[in-house]
DNA sequence: CTGACGCATCAACATTTCCTGTTCAACGCG
DNA sequence: CGCGTTGAACAGGAAATGTTGATGCGTCAG
């Protein structure tokens, strides 16, 4: 069930955040190659260390990405189960709750 | 070619801007069940006119959603479409676009 | 041990997003 | 026809987000 009291919006909605800048996007595409390191990123993209290091909280913190370090280095690789959980949050949002026809409307609030 | 000319990438950010709010979500969700009209999902979300129209709009912006006037009333329905680009997007994330390991790091930038 | 590097974090500022209230156009009803 | 209703659009303010530069901590190299 998706229509969970509010509550159950606010993690789509933490997942999705994370997914909606270009920063942040660019370094997932990137990461589809594999591990990368900060600087390997940092360089890729051309962004300023600081600003990476913040987007890359944001991707953490969703549990997009993961990370490791390795001596003075840190790994980030993607996350594929956070993905799928993307991934099955999209499709439920294309399937009908109810089973019937998507085009029939069954409570009629206020109008008609 | 991984990393899109920057541009490649504003679209994606579009659609899960547009995903990235819990109210859009609760529009979404409720429109899973078919077509309504904003007075319905006004009253059933309990949002403001304004502050509806507006999220309706971003919605709209992004294709996710498809509207149709009838009479007085605007009714508004999920755009599977969309979705299925969504879907896409996702989907995308979690391939390995040269076909290796994921776990195999290709390009030793700047770390040893 | 000391200095350079890699990276997280913090503070200050700029930008964007969201909300509220108001106005306006379109429509249908009495 | 005027009036109430539906819903989009605009303006102003509050809050969240993103950017930049500085600071600090751990790690390695000399």
């Amino acid at each position: 069930m998706i229509s969970a009291p509010t509550q159950g919006l606010t993690r789509p909605v933490q997942l999705f955040h994370a997914l909606s800048d270009e920063t942040r996007l660019a370094v997932l595409d990137m990461l589809r190659n594999g591990e990368r390191c900060v600087c390997e990123l940092q360089d890729a993209l051309d962004a300023a260390q600081s600003r990476l290091s913040f987007h890359l909280r944001v991707l953490r913190e969703a549990g997009l990405v993961q990370d490791r370090k390795e001596g003075r280095w840190m790994y980030y690789r993607i996350n594929p189960d956070t993905l799928a959980e993307v991934h099955d949050l999209v499709r439920v949002l294309g399937t009908n709750p109810l089973g019937g026809p998507r085009g029939l409307r069954v409570f009629g609030a206020c109008c008609g």
